[in-house]
This record gives structure tokens, C-alpha cells and sequence, in this order.
DNA sequence: CTTTTAATTAACGTATACGTAAAGTAGATC
DNA sequence: GATCTACTTTACGTATACGTTAATTAAAAG
């Protein structure tokens, strides 16, 4: 009696398209039962997709995250691919660092074209 | 006297392709003077690329960084536009702080994956 | 049994941001 | 003057992530 979902109750959850979570399967990180020809989502497929999403905000590309998710079915014992793993997300966090010292430049920026303004007025 | 570059120079200085610095031009971001055919980068060129480059890592679109890039030419006093920028630069504030939550979970999940790991030697 | 409704596959289309030849030119060097 | 080097324009190619018909089909509702 573990929850079911169709393809467009998960496409209400996480506001994303039908078309999307297809195309997430044709790239093979998800995998579905069928009833018929229709697709049948379990718990599992949905925490799934959820990581596929995060992976997403995190901007990893599908095929990242295809290998990543790989992790989470192999028992996790490949403490070489965590590693590559680990790598991957120090790298992001560098890029998030520099993203926010870029803000704190074009806030910087923006206070300045504020007190212009205010000093024309 | 004011110091000038070439696009292979520029290219160089940024670690970009002086494809992309020509793509750029194409889409109205950049407009050098020419000396008979070459491009020949100001300071003020420059500066542009610069944050051309800023605006690409805080993940806006080449069209949005040449709205923007506008701003800084009109002489900056309509405040309506200035809203907008704000308005895009607080969306993408946003976005930041899910990707500071989206690491986080990502963190705690490599955790249990390395504690599972621990566990089984 | 007929009509919706929800879902399916197949396949072409789209936007973004360049990469990558290919062919030519202009100035500097020998 | 020939060649090398840096640079140019033109234009087709590429990767990613889906959007968008179009044509079916199966199951539910009447």
C-alpha cells in the first residue's frame, strides 16, 4: 500500500511538466512501472525526481546527475565515485562563494546609481 | 593616453575566447572602435566585459546583461528601470539562498552515505 | 456502445551561448 | 616582395533541456 503517483499528480508537486519527466526517463534517471502503457510513479521514483530537481538547482546537468543518482542505487560502497562527488560539490560551493561576492559588487553598484540619482534631484 | 587592448588581449585577461567576446558584440553588448578592421577595446570596453562576465555568473541571460549594461549608459536617472534590476537582482537572491539549502541537504545526504560506508568496514 | 479524459509515442522545433572551420586581409618581419 | 602573424567575416555545427504539435489508445463516464 506504498503511495502511487501518475505522471501528472508529480508534475502538480513540483510544478515542473509532464514533458520534463519523461524526458528525465529517455535520459535514464528514472525508470517507472508500467500499469498498461501508462506510467505508475512509486515513493522511491518520487524522491528520485526530487534529487533530480536539487540536482538541477544546484546546476548540475542530467547526465551528472544521472551518475550521481547511480551512487544511490549502488550500495553505497565506492568510496572513489563519492569522492568525484565530493569534488563536484566543492566546486559548486566555489561558484556560490563567487556568486556572492558578484551581488555584493552590483549591490555596491546599484547604491551608486542610487546616490546619483538622489544627488540630481 | 588612456591604455587600449586587443580582443586576444582582452580574451587572455578574462580567460575567455575572442569568439565570445565577438559573440557579445554581435548581440549588442559590446561596440569597440575600429582601426580599420580591428577591434580596439577602452578602458571603458573593458569594464563592460567585465561585467558582462559579473552578470553570466550570477546567471543572468546575455539579452537581460545588455538591458542592464543600458542602465549604466543612459545617464541613470529613471528609477523605474533601476526597480526592475532590483527586482531580477532580488529573484536571483532567492534562487542563492535554495542553492545554500539545496547544499546543505546534499551535505547531510553525503554524511549518511559516508556514515553507511563507515559502518560496513 | 459512444464520448470524454488522461495518457502514450514519435518527431520536429526552439532558445542560449558559443565552437569550429574556411577563406580572406592587412601590417610587421625578414 | 614573400611570408608570417594577428585579426577579420561568414556560416554551419553543437550541446542542453525541454516545448509543441500530431496521431493514437485505453479506460472511465454517461
Amino acid at each position: 500500500m506504498d503511495a502511487l503517483y501518475s505522471i501528472n499528480e508529480l508534475a502538480e508537486q513540483f510544478d515542473i511538466s509532464a514533458r520534463a519527466i519523461r524526458f528525465y526517463e529517455d535520459k535514464a534517471l528514472l525508470l517507472p512501472q508500467r500499469v498498461g502503457s501508462r506510467r505508475v510513479y512509486s515513493k522511491r521514483d518520487r524522491a528520485r525526481l526530487q534529487l533530480i530537481l536539487r540536482g538541477k538547482r544546484l546546476g548540475f546537468s542530467l547526465v551528472e546527475i544521472r551518475e550521481y543518482l547511480d551512487l544511490y542505487d549502488q550500495d553505497p560502497s565506492q568510496q572513489a565515485q563519492i569522492r568525484l562527488l565530493l569534488d563536484k560539490i566543492q566546486e559548486r560551493r566555489l561558484q556560490l562563494e563567487q556568486q556572492m561576492i558578484d551581488i555584493q559588487d552590483t549591490l555596491s553598484d546599484l547604491d551608486s546609481i542610487e546616490g546619483q540619482v538622489r544627488a540630481k534631484t
